[in-house]
DNA sequence: GACCGCGACTGCAACGTTGCAGAACAGTAT
DNA sequence: ATACTGTTCTGCAACGTTGCAGTCGCGGTC
């Protein structure tokens, strides 16, 4: 009832199996009174190619693979948000799977092989594999990786100019007078590329501004959610002599700081000014309204599919390339004050 | 390189591509020996199956997919979260598409027929379907419909009972001494089937105290945006008396309205008041934190996941069920002060 | 000694599609 | 009449897997 089949359609139309192929793929040319016939079978009987018999018998599935650590994390969903869209455009559908951080589902999906797995290409958002787990891949499934590595692996990147884009931040908030600024949210282990590299563009903006850095001031966090900024804040605004601002490398980061820093009944940015990371939209209607590093989210998305769609389509013999995406500075209420 | 079959590892292995297939699925019964020369013989040419060739052979692709309006709607993100997980558990991957509310959209992935779709079953969060438009469909694809609708067109449903949530939520503000509370979401259309359940709570709480409704204190929004809920706490504040207290339908319009009321110099909950629906985690965070109705995602998902499992493994011939979720009130600053 | 039952394994035929090579036919040039 | 060209259509053989229906050998039973 729900299925017909190729077979059935040249049945009816009295055309042989393939020619209706041609017809619904357009490929060979068909004479026009013979094409009208099979579209009209096709509506008729309701014809759907079965994906999963075209799927076999091409090799691909049509479908790309993001994988990220957290859906639920805004930013996140933003650009999941735009690659499933992204994608679309280039006729692929999108699955979705998350890692929660776990090394062990990261690996497993990078693994795969081409065969072995559904989908035809993967996008990785890589959290908790090293660069060395991730040259260890045999696997001849394109993969493009999200982020800027401190070393390349022989992939492709996609990526915002990370330490420039700290170094902004910082400068920031130095234009704004500041003398005290903080960091919040270095990670300086092996799987803390991302991190790293806005610490260096913050180190970067001390040394332009002939400013010495307080490592005081520097706070790590093993985790990019509210409650890790909270936690960082409280630390902060503990210290003998707090910062009068703090650059956190992301917004979620500076959301739960900006709660802590209120609750205090200090104000922002009177008393504390916050800068975060991401542009996500909640920052936008905070209050104050959060500025932040706003990187392409768009663009970033553009560039990771068209580049895995590209690789598809080649013989795979191209080199790696490096796709850097813009990034701005939005300053908003939280250092602009209004 | 990449690809071995079952075939290249039958002949290394000097068995049949039946008892190789056997081995790998667990299925009849395999000599010790030969099962170990097998695993051998798999591991070696590091065999992986062809799901695309799988898949097409048992007529199911593993692959559920979850229909939401926009990934990046918080609340969207938490429950798309959920759902991949818990599919994960039941074995099966989620390909997550957005239709950007357009019916369009909507319509072309629920229509598609089993056969048709590369995916075994859709869980559907619809935003612009009607109820009549949804029992057209022909399609034997398993669906599983997120959100209480007023009709019921022979689906499976997931939903808390947004009545008794909206009447608690706006009781949760008449207990705190409020006279003039005001209803944000309103949505008097065809499509608008979960405002419209809210809309009957805010009323029923009001009989149930034995208060009139003021009608101009009930305001629509056609999206549930932080935008929307800005724009609606402007109307609400230029009305010559405003409310004291907002129930706004989802977290996104109360942050929104929270963001108006606080640039106007008024605090809340002293001045005005707010409770929103669905604890996204942004109101956790926000100052004040929101309170909320807080649906069990969790549990939305997993009655959804297993609902769809179920009926992949049935025959089809079982009657629709209701599925209620639970919910509670999540009383915090925005309605309660510090 | 014929028969049965059972464990262990195998070959064939699909699943529904598309790549390839070629057939059938008509029209044109020689 | 013959060869050639091109358009339109077709049959066969896969893609890699699994369902089905066996086969084969062997110990045990009547």
């Amino acid at each position: 009832m729900a299925s017909s089949r190729l077979r059935d359609v040249a049945e009816r139309a009295g055309v042989s199996i393939r020619t209706v192929s041609n017809v619904v793929n357009g490929y060979a040319p068909v004479a026009d009174e013979t094409r009208r016939r099979v579209e009209e079978a096709v509506a008729a009987l309701r014809y759907q190619p079965n994906l999963l018999a075209r799927n076999l018998k091409r090799g691909r599935s049509g479908i790309l693979a993001l994988v990220v650590p957290e859906l639920d994390v805004p930013y996140f969903a933003e650009l999941a948000r735009a690659v499933i869209a992204q994608a679309r455009l280039h006729g692929y559908t999108v699955v979705v799977d998350q890692t929660d951080g776990e090394p062990e589902r990261e690996r497993e999906l990078i693994m795969a092989s081409a065969r072995g797995a559904l989908f035809d290409g993967v996008i990785l958002s890589p959290m908790s594999l090293s660069q060395g787990e991730l040259a260890e891949r045999d696997s001849r499934m394109p993969l493009v990786l999200l982020g800027e590595r401190s070393a390349t692996g022989g992939f492709d990147h996609v990526a915002i100019d990370n330490v420039t884009a700290a170094r902004e931040a910082t400068g920031h908030l130095f234009e704004l007078g500041h003398e005290r600024v903080a960091a919040m949210g270095d990670q300086p282990y092996e799987t803390g590329d991302t991190a790293q590299l806005r610490t260096a563009g913050f180190r970067l903006a001390h040394e332009q501004a002939g400013r010495a850095v307080d490592e005081s001031l520097i706070v790590g966090c093993t985790r990019f959610h509210r409650q890790d900024g909270a936690d960082a804040m409280e630390t902060l605004l503990s210290l003998p002599e707090p910062p009068t601002a703090v650059f956190c490398y992301n917004d979620l980061l500076a959301l739960g700081a900006m709660r802590v820093v209120l609750s205090r009944g200090l104000r922002v940015p009177q008393d504390v000014a916050l800068i975060g990371f991401d542009d996500i939209e909640d920052g936008r209607y905070a209050t104050p309204s959060l500025s932040t590093v706003a990187p392409a989210k768009q663009q970033i998305a553009e560039l990771a599919v068209s580049r895995l769609v590209a690789r598809l389509g080649a013989d795979g013999d191209e080199p790696p390339s490096e796709l850097w995406a813009e990034h701005r500075i939005e300053a908003r209420e939280s250092t602009l004050g209004r």
